[in-house]
DNA sequence: AAGGAGATCAACCGCCGTATT
DNA sequence: AAATACGGCGGTTGATCTCCT
C-alpha cells in the first residue's frame, strides 16, 4: 500500500542542518507542551519543517538526556557485543546505552567499529573471522584467528548471561513479592559488564521495563559467578596497543572477566546457604541456556556465529602468543 | 599555504508495523 | 477488511572537518 513522504504535500519546508533559533523554538515548545503529534507539532511551534525532521532533531541531538563525546571502551564492548547478538538493530542497541541515540551508535559503528573488527580479521557483519583471516601463514595469522574465536565466543556468553540476569531478575521480583525488599546492593562493584546503567537506573527501568529479554536484563541481579568465572579463567591479554590486532577481544575478555571477579567477590561475601542450593539448580539452567544459545545461534538470522558452545572449558584461552 | 583524500556525523529518505477510521 | 495516518527504524547522503602531501 505505501505511504507517501510525510512532507510531500506541503512545498516550501525547509531541510538541512538546524539553525540555533529553530532548535530554540523547539525546545521551548516540547519543554511547554511536550512533543504531542509530531505532525501538528511544526506548525503549533513555528517551524517550517515537518514533523519528522523535527522528531529526529529531538531524537537525536536536543534531548536532554544525551551523553555526547567520546564513547568509552565499556560502551563500544557493548555495542560490539549487541551487534553480534542483534545484527543492526540500532534502536535495540541503543537501549542499553540509554544515553546514547541509535544514530549515534550506528554512526560509531560504521565509522570507527566495523573498520576496526575487519582489521583484527573479524567480519563485522557475522562476527566470524573472516576465511581469509585463519588461511594465511604465519603466527599472527593464527593468533587473530583465535582472538576473532575468542569475540565471538564472548558474545555468546553475552547472551547466555543476559539471559541468565533476567532469569533470575524475574526470580527476584516473585520473592520480593513474597518477602520484606532486601538491602539495597554495593553502590559499585557489582555493575554488569556490558551495561552503561547504575543500579539505581537499573532498578528504575526494572519498574517501567518490557517483559523481554532485555529490559528484564536490567534489573538488578547478580548471577551466581562460578560458572562464568570458569567460562573464562585466567586473564589473558592480547596487547596493550588499541591498534593492533586483538585488542577489542582483549578488552572484552578482561572486562568479562573483571565483572566475574566481581561477582565473585561479592557473592563469596554473603556465602549463603541459598547460594549453594542455587548452584545446582543454576548448573541445569546453565545448560539450558547454553542449549538455547547453540539453537538460537544456528538457526538465526542474526550474525552470531553457529559454532557450538558446548564447555565452558574452551573459553579458557589458549597458549599466551599474543 | 593549498588542495586533495579520508573521516565524521547530522540529517534525510523510504520502508515497515501498528493504530485508527 | 481496507485505507490511511503516524511513529519509528535502518540505510544512505552530503556538508564539514581533519589530516596528509
Amino acid at each position: 500500500m505505501g505511504r507517501s513522504p510525510c512532507c510531500e504535500k506541503e512545498a516550501g519546508l525547509k531541510k538541512g542542518p538546524w539553525t540555533p533559533e529553530e532548535d530554540q523554538k523547539l525546545l521551548v515548545f516540547i519543554e511547554q507542551h511536550g512533543h504531542g503529534c509530531w505532525r501538528s507539532l511544526p506548525a503549533k511551534a513555528g517551524l517550517r519543517r515537518c514533523g519528522k525532521s523535527c522528531r529526529l532533531r529531538w531524537t537525536n541531538y536536543l534531548r536532554p538526556d544525551i551523553k555526547r563525546g567520546k564513547f568509552t571502551l565499556q560502551e563500544e564492548q557493548t555495542i560490539i557485543q549487541l551487534h553480534a547478538l542483534l545484527g543492526n538493530r540500532w534502536s535495540a542497541i541503543a537501549t542499553h546505552l540509554p544515553k546514547r541515540t541509535d544514530n549515534e551508535i550506528k554512526n560509531y559503528w560504521n565509522t570507527h567499529l566495523k573498520k576496526r573488527l575487519a582489521k583484527m580479521g573479524i567480519d563485522p557483519v557475522t562476527h566470524k573471522p573472516r576465511a581469509d583471516a585463519g588461511a594465511g601463514a604465519g603466527a599472527s595469522s593464527g593468533a587473530r584467528y583465535r582472538a576473532a574465536a575468542h569475540l565471538s565466543h564472548t558474545a555468546q556468553w553475552e547472551s547466555a548471561r543476559l539471559e541468565a540476569e533476567a532469569r533470575l531478575a524475574r526470580e527476584a521480583k516473585l520473592r520480593a513479592l513474597a518477602s520484606p525488599p532486601a538491602p539495597p546492593p554495593p553502590a559499585s562493584g557489582l555493575e554488569s559488564p556490558t551495561s552503561t546503567l547504575s543500579f539505581s537506573e537499573s532498578a528504575l527501568f526494572a519498574g517501567a521495563a518490557h517483559d523481554d529479554v532485555h529490559g528484564a536484563a536490567r534489573a538488578p541481579a547478580v548471577l551466581t559467578p562460578h560458572s562464568y568465572a570458569e567460562a573464562f579463567g585466567e586473564q589473558h591479554r592480547f596487547g596493550d596497543d588499541a591498534a593492533t590486532p586483538g585488542f577489542l577481544a582483549g578488552v572484552l575478555l578482561d572486562c568479562a572477566v573483571a565483572g566475574a571477579e566481581q561477582r565473585f567477590v561479592a557473592a563469596s561475601a554473603d556465602a549463603s546457604v541459598l547460594e549453594q542450593q542455587q548452584e545446582e539448580e543454576d548448573r541445569g539452567y546453565w545448560s539450558s541456556i547454553l542449549n538455547m544459545v547453540n539453537s538460537s545461534m544456528s538457526s538465526s538470522s542474526s550474525s552470531l556465529t553457529s559454532e557450538a558452545v558446548t564447555d565452558p572449558a574452551m573459553y579458557l584461552p589458549a597458549a599466551a602468543e599474543f
